[in-house]
DNA sequence: ATTATGTAGTTAAGCGTTTTCCTATTTCCT
DNA sequence: AGGAAATAGGAAAACGCTTAACTACATAAT
C-alpha cells in the first residue's frame, strides 16, 4: 500500500507538501498541487487512518455503545430506526461509526475490569461517542465524560450524566394517549410496561399514565399494570395476565409496538374484538403498525429523527467542546387508528 | 491519558519492558511484572490503538461492509439477523465492528463511488473485513482482496472474487419448495422475485424453481414472474399484477417473507381465501412468519448461523491468510404451514 | 576454568502522518 | 531600487507503540 513518501517522491515533492495539499493548506502552488493530485491518483493512496489518528488528528470514527443485549438489540426495529438515523448523520459527515455491543472486557489487559466499549473509546479511536442510555444511572455516558469523550446520549441519562441527552417526550406522548382513552370513556385501562426500572422512558410514560389518570380523579390499580420485555411475545403472555383479571380492563396501553400487538394477538384468540371489545394502543408506531388489522393506535416517536439529531449534536460537540447542551426533548405526536374505540356498556 | 512512558517511568523499567508484559512475551522476571502491572493499574493505562496499528500490529477491528441502502439495511429484519450473527462472533473474539454503508454523501460523488468502505479499510485500520455479497460482479470483495485485506463475504461472490464466501443453498432450498408445491397439486405458480438481477440468491432461486417445474415437464412462464424490492408494499404490488393475470397462478413463492405476507394481504383484500383459493409461500423464515394468519409456509436459513460462520471463517482468515476456503453453503429447510394447501378444482 | 545457554532488561529503529518552524523566492509598496 | 510581506516548499520533531538487536549477568555444560 502506497504511503506519502511513495506520493512525495512521484510528485518530487515533500512529504509535507503532500500532507499540505491533502488538508488544503494554503500556500500550494496549483501546478504542485495538481501534481501532487496526479501522483495521489496515480498510486490509489489513501492516508493511513491510524498515523493520523497518533498525530493527534481526527480518527473519523465515532463509537455506537449499546449497552444492550445484543439479541435483544438487532431485534428491535425501533432501535434500528435509531441507528439509522445516526448512521445517516455520520456517514453524510464522512465519518464511520464503531459498533460496540455490550460484552465481556478484553483480554489485552485483565487488570482494568473495563467493559469494551470503555476501553475502546479510551484507546483514542473515536472522536466522539454515542450512547443509548437505558439503564437508570448509566455507567457508559458518565465514564465517556470523565475521560473527555464528547458524547451525546439518546434516551435519558441518568442522575451523573445529565447534559447532552436527547429524547422523545415520553411523559407528554402518554399522557396524552392516556387521557385519550379516558375521554373515549375508558376507565380500567390496563398498562403493559417493559421490564421494571429498566428504562428511564418507561418511568416517564408511567408518570404520564398515572398523571392522565389523577386528572379524572382516578388512582392506577398496581393489578393493571403488567410487565413484558418488549417482544411481541411478552407483550402476549402480559396481555394474558391482565384479561385474566376479575375487572378486566376496556383498554390495553402497552408501552412498545411490538407488545401491543402480541396483546392484540392474546386477545384476538381470547375471541375478544378489537376495538369493540378491547381497545389497545402501543407507543413508538413502527411500520408494522399500520399493517396489521386492526391498524394500531400508537404514539408516535421518530426514531430516525432523535438519532440523526443526537449524531449531528456529536458534530457540534467534537468541533466546540464547550458548546454542550442540557437535553433535546422531540415531540411526539398521538396517532390515532383503528384499535381503539370507547368501551361497550 | 497516560502513555506507556508514564508507565515505564512509574514502574522504573523501559518502556520494552512494559509492551513486553503487556504482550505476554517471555522473559519478564515475576517481581518486574507485577511492578508494571501495578503502575499500570494505577495509572488506568489503556495502550493507544492507533499507535499499535501503526507498528503493524492488530487493531482489533473488523469492517462490516454493507453496500445497501441504509434505509433497506436497517429495516430487514433478515438482514439483522445476519448482523446479529456476525457482531455475537466479533464480540466474543474481543473485537469490533465497523460498521461501514453506502455513504449518501459518497454516492452522489461518481468519481469515487464506493470509496466510502474501500477508503476506509484500505486505510489501516481494519483487520479484515465482512462484506455482504449482494450486486452481481461485487467489487467491494474484490477490491479488498487486492487490498490483501482478509475478507468473509456473506452471500455469493460475482465472478471477480470466488473463494471466502458462506450463503445459504438457495437453489436447493427453492427447489425443494416448489417442488412440495407442484406436489400439492399446482401448476400455475407465480413468483415474487427479488429486483432483476439485483442479488445471486435471487438467480440461484430462480434456478431452483425452473428445475422443479422442468422435473413436470413446465416451462416456466414470464408472465408468472414479478419484481418487488423484498418490502411488504412491494409484495402486495406485486401479488396484484400475478393476480391480474387471466390464467391466474393458484400459488404465490415470494422470495422473501415479507414480500409474501404483502402478497397475502392483497389476496386477502382482493377477497381471496388463503390457503383455499390461493397458497402463498416465503423464504427466509422471519419472526413475523409464524405470527401472522396464516402462519407463512416459508424456507428457512438461518440469518444468525450465516453472519456467525462468516465471521468465524474471517479469524481464521486472519489468524492464517493461506487458510483460505471456497464457499460455505449452510442447509436450508423447508418449513410447512398453514397458507399452502393443495389447489382447489 | 572456559564456553555455551538461558534469562532479564535496555536501546533504538521504525510505523505514516501532521505540524511547527525554517528558508527561499516572488510580489508589492514606497 | 530596497525592503516588507506574501507565497511556496522543505526539514525535522512528535505522536505511542512494537520488536529486533544488543548487553549483562547468572547458571549449566564441557
Amino acid at each position: 500500500m502506497a504511503n506519502i513518501y511513495d506520493v512525495a517522491k512521484q510528485a518530487n515533492v515533500s512529504i509535507a507538501t503532500v500532507s499540505k495539499v491533502l488538508s488544503n493548506t494554503p500556500y500550494v502552488s496549483v501546478p504542485t498541487r495538481e501534481r501532487v493530485l496526479q501522483a495521489v491518483r496515480a498510486l490509489d493512496y489513501t492516508p493511513s487512518l491510524a498515523a493520523r489518528a497518533l498525530t493527534g488528528n481526527r480518527t473519523y470514527i465515532v463509537g455506537l455503545v449499546i449497552p444492550y443485549d445484543p439479541t435483544y438489540l438487532f431485534s428491535d426495529p425501533f432501535l434500528m430506526e435509531e441507528i439509522r438515523g445516526v448512521d445517516d448523520a455520520v456517514t453524510s459527515h464522512d465519518y464511520n461509526l464503531l459498533l460496540s455491543t455490550a460484552s465481556r472486557s478484553l483480554a489485552v489487559n485483565q487488570t482494568n475490569q473495563q467493559s469494551a466499549y470503555a476501553r475502546l473509546l479510551r484507546t483514542g479511536y473515536a472522536d466522539g461517542a454515542i450512547t443509548f442510555e437505558t439503564f437508570e444511572g448509566d455507567a457508559p455516558a458518565h465514564q465517556l465524560e470523565t475521560a473527555g469523550l464528547p458524547r451525546v446520549s439518546v434516551g435519558y441519562a441518568g442522575q451523573q450524566a445529565v447534559a447532552n441527552v436527547v429524547h422523545s417526550d415520553d411523559y407528554a406522548g402518554s399522557l396524552e394517549l392516556v387521557r385519550y382513552l379516558l375521554q373515549l370513556g375508558h376507565r380500567r385501562i390496563g398498562v403493559i410496561s417493559g421490564p421494571a426500572n429498566f428504562m428511564q422512558a418507561m418511568n416517564e410514560r408511567l408518570r404520564g399514565y398515572q398523571h392522565a389518570l389523577a386528572a379524572y380523579q382516578l388512582e392506577s390499580d398496581p393489578q393493571l399494570v403488567a410487565y413484558g420485555d418488549f417482544t411481541s411475545e411478552s407483550g402476549y403472555v402480559a396481555a394474558g395476565q391482565l384479561l385474566a383479571l376479575q375487572y378486566r380492563p376496556t383498554a390495553i396501553f402497552a408501552m412498545n409496538d411490538r407488545m401491543a400487538i402480541g396483546a392484540m394477538r392474546r386477545a384476538q384468540e381470547m375471541g375478544l374484538q378489537i376495538p369493540t371489545d378491547l381497545s389497545v394502543a402501543g407507543f413508538d408506531d413502527v411500520p408494522l403498525s399500520v399493517a396489521i388489522d386492526p391498524p394500531l393506535t400508537t404514539v408516535r416517536q421518530n426514531a430516525f429523527v432523535m438519532g440523526h439529531t443526537a449524531a449531528t449534536l456529536l458534530f457540534n460537540l467534537i468541533e466546540n467542546p464547550t458548546k454542550t447542551f442540557d437535553s433535546v426533548v422531540l415531540p411526539t405526536e398521538l396517532i390515532i387508528r383503528g384499535s381503539t374505540a370507547p368501551p361497550v356498556g
